[in-house]
DNA sequence: GCTCGATATGACACCTTGTCACATCTCCTT
DNA sequence: AAGGAGATGTGACAAGGTGTCATATCGAGC
C-alpha cells in the first residue's frame, strides 16, 4: 500500500500517476511493466516514485484494490436488484464485465491472465469477506441464503469460494481463449446450472 | 518447448541442466528466478543456455509439462483404483499432492502462487483433454459418468473444468494462507461435498 | 531569518537478459 | 588423410531494469 507521502501530494499529482500506472499495466503484465515507464509518463522523477510506494508491485496491488473495491460495490448493487439471488446477480455481474472489457483498458487482461496470490487474495474479497461475525451479516443482507444449499455460515463461505473459483477460471479462459463474449456467457452459464443442481446424479 | 539441440545433449547434461532449473524454480518464482544461477548450476555456459531454450519461461514450461505428465498418470492411476469414482479419487489425488508437497522441492508451492495463463493451461491438462472424439473416450474410460449429473461430452467437460477450477483454488489457498494438510483436506472435502450435492436447495 | 525534519531528485552501482562474432566439433565427401 | 560445411559451444557485451543514496529543496514553527 501507498506511503503517507503519496496521500499527502496534491490530489492532481496523484491522479496522473494512477493514470500513468494504469496505462503501463495495461499494456504490460506485472512483471514486464517498467518503473522506468510510468515514471515518465507521470512526470515524476524516479527517486520520487519509491517515496509513494514500496516497489512496483505495491502500485500495482494499490491499483488492483481500487478496481476490486468499485467491483465488489457493482457486485453489492446488482445483488439488490435481482432481489438477493445470488445465481442471477453473479451471471449479471459476469455479463457486465465483459461488456466492459470490450472497451476497457488491458489492465484486467493482464490480471486475470498473471495471478499472483497476493492479486487473487486481492480479488477474493469482491464475494467474501472471510471473519465471521459482522461481516456474514452483510453477506446475509445482500445474499438470500435461504435458496442456497447450505446450513450454516461455514458452508456459506465455501459457497462462496466454488463460486468466485468458477467465476475467475472462466474468465482467465475468456481471455486466454479469445472468446467471444457470447461463447464466454455460454461456457459459464452451463456452468453455473451444472453447480445449481449438483454434479452428482441423485440416488432415487 | 526445448530446442532439438537440448533432445540431442547427452541424457546425462540433460538432466543436470534439469535439475539445476528445478533448483532455481523452487527458490525462485519465475520472475524473479535468474538464468545466470541456472546455468551456474548446471555448469554450462550461457550462451549454451539459448541454445536449448528459446528463454527462462520456456525452460519453466517444459518442467511444468513434465510434472503435469506425471501427476496426470498418478490420477488415473487413483481413478482406476476408485473404481472410476471421480470425486473419491479426486480427493485421494488432492491429499496424495499435498504428502508429497510436504517433503518435495517448493517448485509447485511458486507454480500455484504464481499462476500464469500459460502455465494455467499446461496444467488444466490434468483433467481436462478438451478435444472431443477420441480424447473423450480415454475419459470415459478412467471416470465413470453413470454417477454423475451430466448428459452429454460438453457438459462433461464443464463438470471437469468446475472441478478443476476448484481444486486449483484449494491448492493456492492452502500455499498462501499456510494452511495444514488437515485443514486444507478439510475445506476441500467440503467443497467437493457441496459440488456434489448441488449448491441450489432443491424445490421440493 | 533560521533551523530542522520531511520531501524531491537523478546519478549510480548492481543485476538481468538476449545476442553475436568467433571458436570448436562432427561428419560426410573426395 | 585432407578439406569443408553445417551444427554447436562460448563468453564478452550492449541495452535496459531496479533500488539507493548523497545532496538539494521545501515548509512550518519560532
Amino acid at each position: 500500500m501507498p506511503k503517507v507521502t503519496f496521500y499527502n501530494l496534491p490530489a492532481e499529482k496523484q491522479q496522473k500517476l494512477i493514470a500513468a500506472a494504469q496505462s503501463e499495466f495495461s499494456s504490460a503484465p506485472l512483471a514486464v511493466a517498467s518503473i522506468a515507464n510510468i515514471v515518465k509518463a507521470a512526470g515524476i522523477p524516479r527517486g520520487s516514485f519509491y517515496q509513494y510506494f514500496e516497489d512496483k508491485e505495491d502500485l500495482y496491488l494499490f491499483l488492483l484494490e481500487g478496481m476490486m473495491k468499485e467491483r465488489k460495490k457493482r457486485l453489492e448493487e446488482i445483488l439488490l436488484n435481482c432481489n438477493r439471488n445470488l445465481f442471477e446477480a453473479i451471471l449479471e455481474f459476469y455479463k457486465q464485465n465483459l461488456q466492459e472489457e470490450e472497451n476497457l483498458s488491458g489492465f484486467r487482461r493482464n490480471v486475470f491472465l498473471n495471478m499472483t496470490d497476493k492479486a487473487e487474495t486481492t480479488f477474493s474479497k469482491i464475494l467474501i469477506t472471510e471473519n465471521m461475525g459482522e461481516a456474514m451479516q452483510k453477506i446475509e443482507a445482500l445474499i438470500d441464503i435461504g435458496q442456497l444449499n447450505v446450513s450454516n455460515d461455514e458452508e456459506l463461505i465455501h459457497l462462496l469460494k466454488i463460486v468466485f473459483a468458477v467465476t475467475m477460471r472462466n474468465q482467465v479462459e475468456k481471455f486466454s481463449k479469445n472468446l467471444s463474449n457470447e461463447e464466454s456467457i455460454a461456457n459459464y452459464t452451463a456452468e453455473l446450472n451444472l453447480l445449481k443442481r449438483g454434479l452428482v446424479r441423485p440416488t432415487q
